[in-house]
DNA sequence: GCCAAGAGAGTGCATATACACGTAAATGCC
DNA sequence: GGCATTTACGTGTATATGCACTCTCTTGGC
């Protein structure tokens, strides 16, 4: 009376991390020689568009735990790539992107858009943007 | 003659992360009470479908490093949850489910299966399914 | 003004992830 | 049979991820 598991070659969760592993492999490859990996490329573009946002602010449109940004902050701050303040509110760290963070995307950035492009070509125009839409109506 | 970051804000990378963390967190907490992780799961049902694997064909079905799978494999055997021997070829590390680990995920799978509903409820018939192939297309 | 409740953020811990590098066993070629 | 190559795997290091817990500061009610 065991329990039969072949439900499981199914798993969605195993699909969506094979996915993200597979796509972040090729981003990574393509930011190497910018000395950049894409989860901090991600935070870097986020703050140079969005301007000084706050910890849980960021966290949150990044759709990560706000503890994960807290030690991926320290990192691109020890690599003054961003800075970090506090408000009137004494709670709250600003985090805002140096001259030197933004040098440093924005040199990476013909390598994002070509790992953006490879992906694109790999999976076709309807797939990503059904994988743009996940992300949202899975945190709304 | 800064360079325009717009189109970092529809970043497939970040999509697929944020869609994996999102499903992740969804599985791993119904999986909790089981004592079990998603990624700790997989491994476990992977080996009780397909028995006894070798290392590197296991780290393929699952689309990841080999090296992750090594310490992942480390933590399983610590639990007695996996076993693991040498076969003729003496290079080969060949992993095992043990009895304690096919009971442990086979508890585990009604939390599998209600994450499994939850995540389809949420995405969709259609999506599941585009969701299914991205990884065989992106490894192919 | 005082205090309880809530909001924003950091730490300890465990696990996940992968690249560069190293090691040992099998294999192919002569 | 001996050695270069290939194959399967482990380690060192760095980063990513999130839960439980803790701390500090703000805010509301009195």
């Amino acid at each position: 009376m065991s329990t039969d598991l072949s439900a499981c070659g199914s798993c969605l969760c195993l699909a969506s991390r094979r996915t993200a592993r597979a796509i972040t492999r090729i981003y990574d490859h393509k930011l190497r020689p910018h000395g950049l990996r894409v989860t901090q490329f991600s935070v870097l573009a986020m703050l140079a568009l969005r301007g000084p946002t706050p910890m849980g602010q960021l966290a949150s449109f990044l759709g990560l735990d706000r503890t994960t940004l807290t030690r991926s902050a320290d990192i691109l701050e020890n690599k003054r790539w961003i800075t970090s303040d506090t408000a009137e509110d004494a709670r709250e760290r600003r985090m805002r992107i140096t001259d030197a963070g933004r040098r440093r995307v924005e040199s990476a950035f013909g390598a994002w858009r070509a790992a953006q492009d490879s992906v694109q070509r790999k999976l076709g125009a309807s797939a990503t943007g059904a994988l743009q839409n996940f992300a949202n109506e899975l945190t709304a």
